[in-house]
DNA sequence: ATGTCACCTGGTAGGTGA
């Protein structure tokens, strides 16, 4: 299986672009961010067309998040269940063997802001939801704009950002606390070329520059871990025209092949 | 260079969020 996610800042803007690219890309699930949609001028039929199942949820101007799969999810949730949220930030659904959560986590504007300790409560809610995911289902893939920068090395100047959103130490610790579920960070199990970001600024040049954060990410569960054959970030639809600033990462994931019955020697 | 983009309200611009 592929799966893939991808925030496209706006899918009113972004739909040719996002259609193009399941085209020629042919994952089997692909969440998206950012569509800034309320959910009555979801594309749905588009996608339809093109032979995907759809399930998103949106709201006005800001956040909205979907789950487009060749195959339809069940047991959709939208949202983190029992955290109080007037943000449209998650979409959770069962594909095949996969519980497949899809998050568009808070940005969090600056440390110390109103924000930010949105940002920090939204995260203790996801972890304490996600511990409770991982009994139910224990090939779990979570994946999105995380808005957070693991460490130093998904940074292109650590000192200029040093503190600042994405890569406070509080960011970190969240994001440690992921993997300390036994959650792992899939683009991390492969070597990758140094300087590998998933977003870059729409100003100063930053993607000419390849001046970016790698602040998406797919975080997938322990029993998955040797069925991950790749995982990468495709920097392909970052040079488009109109780009959304944000580029797709993406894993390819099968199952275990069965045991072989072991060959008698002697 | 606070240098861009998207969306809103209420406009032929300014504010917000990222």
């Amino acid at each position: 299986m592929k799966l893939a996610t991808w925030n496209v800042n706006s899918l009113a803007v972004r739909l040719p672009q996002v259609l193009d690219w399941l085209a020629a890309q042919q994952p089997d699930v692909l969440v998206l961010q950012e569509t800034k949609l309320t959910d009555d001028k979801f594309p749905d039929a588009e996608f339809e067309g093109a032979g995907w199942h759809c399930a998103w949820f949106g709201q006005k101007t800001y956040n909205g998040v979907a789950l487009l799969s060749r195959s339809a999810a069940a047991d959709v949730v939208r949202n983190i269940p029992g955290f109080a949220d007037d943000q449209a930030r998650v979409i959770a659904g069962t594909v095949g063997p996969l519980r497949v959560i899809g998050a568009y986590m808070p940005n969090g504007q600056a440390p110390g802001s109103d924000k930010f300790a949105y940002k920090m409560g939204w995260l203790d809610a996801l972890r304490a939801w996600l511990a409770i995911e991982l009994r139910t289902h224990s090939q779990l893939v979570l994946m999105g704009d995380f808005n957070i920068a693991p460490e130093d090395r998904d940074v292109h100047d650590p000192v200029a950002w040093a503190g600042q959103i994405h890569c406070t130490d509080e960011e970190r610790a969240h994001f440690r606390g992921l993997l300390d579920l036994g959650l792992v960070d899939a683009f991390r199990l492969f070597e990758q070329a140094p300087r590998t970001w998933s977003w870059w600024d729409y100003r100063n040049l930053a993607f000419r520059k390849n001046q970016g954060l790698r602040i998406d990410h797919i975080l997938i569960s322990q029993p998955l871990v040797s069925g991950v054959t790749a995982c990468s970030i495709d920097k392909q639809p970052r040079r488009n025209e109109r780009p959304s600033d944000h580029a797709p990462v993406v894993i390819h994931w099968s199952p275990g092949a069965p045991a072989q019955p072991e060959a008698s020697s002697t």
